[in-house]
DNA sequence: ATCTCTAAAGTGGTCAGACCAATTAAACAG
DNA sequence: CTGTTTAATTGGTCTGACCACTTTAGAGAT
């Protein structure tokens, strides 16, 4: 019944990158040409094309046109198992998100200039977490980090409805920082 | 017969994203069939499986053999979307990059334990900016930074060759960081 | 009319061959 | 040996076809 087609995205992939290790090439090697991989792996060219895009968004291999594929250097090598794994899998853990948002906010509340106006603001919001934590992040005038923020936000919020931080955290946090906005 | 090869893969991709705007698809909702979209764009079939395939990666679009393409729900890892709209339409201000790379990679250091191993892999790495960085960010174990610091740090080095710090402020650091490591 | 089941239409997945565009290596003239 | 030109190599795109899976519409039975 099944199959003629004996090949699928993912063990193209897999295919290409076991290539890679059994070649013992470096980074900065050059990979064999499409046609030539379409031939040795038995698949068509195609294929091979998707495959090689997908590993080169996932900044394992760069192509140039007329030059040939490339294998990136090491340091992004090394993300193979980190970021395939990630996106084929799409699992997030859920600590991992509480995580980086509690980074990213300490770091917000470590890089922002605590003015007077802005200690109100913070003030003001208090007694909502999630009002607290946008506030203490949009004193941040990067438009990229607020975004990011708030994706990651938005997904947590979508996971966990409880707060990040409790109002004692919240009251404390905000005294450090009134401190250091009103030195003496 | 023959078109005039007027595409590229990233306004392929950009293209489709328009699409989805322009007809106010919302998660769960089917694109239109990769050869309509063929035909629409002005395309050939095989650029629009490239770029389907990108945006899949990308967890922004779900095909289904035989079933077709569908809008993934925007709450799950929607903070990807946004990372490759900045890749794709390349709109981010060049100075927000800097500064979100500059603020993940200082909360990476304030965050990672120095223990002797991971200082002197840092020591090792020292030389070269970008291995200097992606060491300092891995002592983080949490996969999602990870991630996100890959992906604008991929766009960083898309558009800017040089280094991040120079080698008197990589020393600065390791200096800063050793001393925290081995108090007195 | 309604229900069930089957066949056709629709859609993504793969393949093959061709031509275009850019790069690289070889051939050539000086 | 040097610089230029030419041919071969390689990635990028296009076209059309067929396969595998899903959905749907219609025929047939109840």
């Amino acid at each position: 019944m099944h199959g003629k087609h004996a090949s699928s995205f993912h063990e193209n992939i897999s295919k290409i990158r076991s290539l890679i290790v059994q070649a013992a090439l470096v980074p900065g090697d050059r990979l064999p040409s499409e046609r030539e991989l379409a031939e040795t792996l038995s698949i068509s060219r195609a294929s091979v094309r998707e495959a090689l895009r997908a590993l080169s968004f996932l900044g394992i291999v760069e192509t140039r046109h007329g030059g040939g594929t490339f294998l990136c250097e090491q340091d992004r090598h090394r993300y193979i198992e980190i970021l395939s794994e990630f996106i084929v899998t799409k699992q997030t853990k859920a600590t991992d998100i509480v995580e980086m948002l509690r980074l990213l906010e300490r770091l917000a509340f470590s890089e922002v200039e605590p003015t007077p106006e802005r200690v109100q603001a913070l003030e003001s919001n208090l007694e909502v977490d999630r009002l607290f934590r946008q506030q203490l992040v949009f004193g941040l005038k990067n438009e990229l980090f607020i975004r990011i923020w708030s994706e990651v936000n938005r997904f947590y919020e979508g996971t966990d409805t409880g707060d990040l931080y409790t109002l004692e955290e919240r009251t404390e946090l905000l005294e450090m920082w009134r401190k250091v906005g009103m030195p003496e």
